[in-house]
RNA sequence: GGGCCGUUAGCUCAGUUUGGUAGAGCAGCGGACUUUUAAUCCGUUGGUCGGGGGUUCAAAUCCCCCACGGCCCA
């Protein structure tokens, strides 16, 4: 379709013509010695007279992204990795044929440049070429210069196209890779494991949530796209790998939103002879270490919002929350009937069925959260929304869990895991209950988990971390599309179901 | 799921209120120019106006449906 554009057509041409005149067009053995940035460090701050005397010849590669035309002689803007790096070419320096060369060249194309340093007359450190070659011809036009690509809808479908034009994007990225290092090694260091478990799980469990549902042929079995790792990961713990992490992915058959995608990167840890009070220091230390690392202080600014990480956190009860923040009455907390009145009074309506720890979660989900700018871990979850975590031992309506909110978002969700079989299967079954009772995200009864649990499993204190939403508030990027390189987007040719589909991607394993 | 906004040249956008031959800048193409950096100057090509239907002598513009996206709400 759009190879019949005009622009297209040329640039093949252009390509074609020098295929023809016996140029290798798709080479692959050049040989690259510098980046933009190792030159630019390296000799950034030397006047012209210091650079005569370097005598070093310079190889780099990467796309044109401008060219400054003078007749006989041009200016060329370099990306490569590291950044952009300016290139003088001159007829008389490079030779007849190569500067034909370099006139049929568009922005956009991929080059090998080679050639000695100098500073222009505006200071800027320039490579004089001696050597060019076209390595990938570009065959598509470059979003403009000046405004760039800005449709967001492009810049998430084409994200190759984002990454090129926009530099901040991949400083985005270059972010996420960071936070995701620093992770790893914080945990390595306190002699954690990493693991990986199944995706593809026979039930869908460890968390409350719709699954995406597959099939497997040739077993004939309904799988279904995991929701958390939990549970495998407590097996691995009962196993004896008494410290285990995994950061990978986890899918939610829900909407999306600039909060959500179907698929997200959770990273979930299990620690042995611990308990959620531990987790709270340890998480402290984790999100303070990786903000120093990050900004270098612990005082950032989210979307225009201030957040000040300097620990301790504050620490509240969900009921102290809900009295705090909501301004109910503590007498509101006491059973059912009060707590509904006092969730009608916000407008949140209950259908009758809910036990009190979905009524009271129900006002705290409508008018605490957003409430909880500074980073807050909020503790003593109820029981009835919480089937895998230990009762507290002074209030067993409670159990010993927390979640970390940071601006106003669910960041970490953490307990002391349930180890007791017995206990667990009768959450199970009232879980059950629910799921009978119209909640489709009730949890599931996992026979085999509770026969882990029934072969012993250490007490143990369990964390998960949104790593999308982690790397939003540190990059201050206000959509999770910005943070995921390839969010999903609705398919555009929805009306035309591909029958070839499933055949592609059997075809393909 | 609901409300509002958007979709016009490869890219960034005017043009829609008030229907009357579809525009600009950049990119491209031709020309001038050997220290520019959104280089400059002269000339010039390029459009199923997201898709479909309707109203009208005439629709990018008004009406309806659909697709995709954004923001807000649930």
């Amino acid at each position: 379709m759009m190879d019949d554009s005009d622009l297209f057509k040329v640039r093949r041409e252009k390509i074609e013509a020098l295929a023809a005149s016996g140029v290798e067009t798709y080479p692959n053995d050049a040989k690259v010695t510098h980046l933009s940035r190792q030159i630019l460090d390296a000799y950034g701050q030397m006047d012209n007279e210091a650079l005569e005397k370097v005598e070093e010849r310079f190889a780099i590669a990467g796309r044109i992204m401008a060219i400054r035309n003078f007749g006989k002689g041009a200016f060329i803007a370099v990306q490569d990795r590291k950044g952009r790096i300016q290139v003088f070419i001159r007829k008389d320096k490079v030779g007849d044929e190569v500067f034909a060369l370099f006139k049929s060249l568009d922005v956009g194309d991929i080059v090998h440049l080679t050639g000695r340093i100098f500073k222009t007359r505006t200071g800027e450190l320039t490579i004089e070429a001696e050597g060019l070659r076209l390595l990938t011809k570009c065959l598509r036009p470059l979003p403009e210069k000046w405004h760039g690509l800005t449709d967001v809808e492009i810049r998430y479908r084409k994200r190759y196209l984002d990454l090129t034009v926009n530099p901040k994007v991949k400083e985005v990225f270059e972010a996420r890779s960071r936070i995701i290092q620093f992770i790893r090694t914080f945990l390595h260091d306190r002699d954690f494991l990493e693991v990986e478990t199944p995706m593809m799980q026979p039930m869908a469990g460890g968390a409350m949530a719709k699954p995406f549902k597959t099939h497997h042929n040739a077993l004939g079995q309904d799988l279904y796209l995991r929701i958390a790792p939990e549970l495998y990961l407590k097996r691995l713990v009962a196993g004896g790998m008494e410290r285990v992490f995994e950061l990978n992915r986890n899918f939610r058959n829900e909407g999306v939103s600039t909060l959500h995608n179907p698929e997200f990167t959770m990273m979930e840890f299990y620690m042995a002879y611990a308990t959620y009070e531990d987790l709270m220091t340890l998480t402290e230390e984790l999100i303070c270490g990786l903000v120093l690392e990050i900004f270098g202080t612990l005082k950032v600014t989210y979307q225009g919002t201030e957040l000040d990480f300097t620990p301790p956190w504050t620490r509240v009860s969900v009921k102290e929350a809900l009295v705090k923040y909501a301004g109910l009455d503590p007498a509101g907390l006491e059973d059912r009937e009060k707590a509904v009145r006092e969730a009608e009074k916000r407008g949140i309506l209950f259908e009758g069925k809910e036990p009190i720890g979905k009524v009271l979660m129900g006002i705290f989900d409508e008018v605490v959260e957003q409430k909880l700018i500074q980073p807050t871990f909020v503790t003593q979850y109820p029981l009835e929304v919480s089937p895998l975590s230990r009762k507290n031992s002074r209030n067993p309506e409670f159990v010993d869990r927390f979640e970390l909110y940071i601006h106003g978002r669910e960041i970490a969700n953490a307990f002391s895991e349930l180890n007791d079989p017995a206990d667990q299967k009768n959450r199970f079954l009232m879980q059950l209950e629910q799921r009978e009772a119209g909640d489709e995200e009730a949890h599931g009864m996992d026979e085999d988990y509770i026969m882990a649990l029934e072969y012993g499993m250490p007490p143990t204190a369990g964390e998960g971390i949104g790593i999308d939403r982690l790397v939003m508030l540190l990059t201050d990027s206000p959509s999770i599309r910005d943070v995921i390189l390839f969010p999903h987007m609705r398919r555009r040719d929805a009306g035309e179901p591909s029958k070839t589909e499933g055949d592609e991607e059997t075809k393909r394993s």
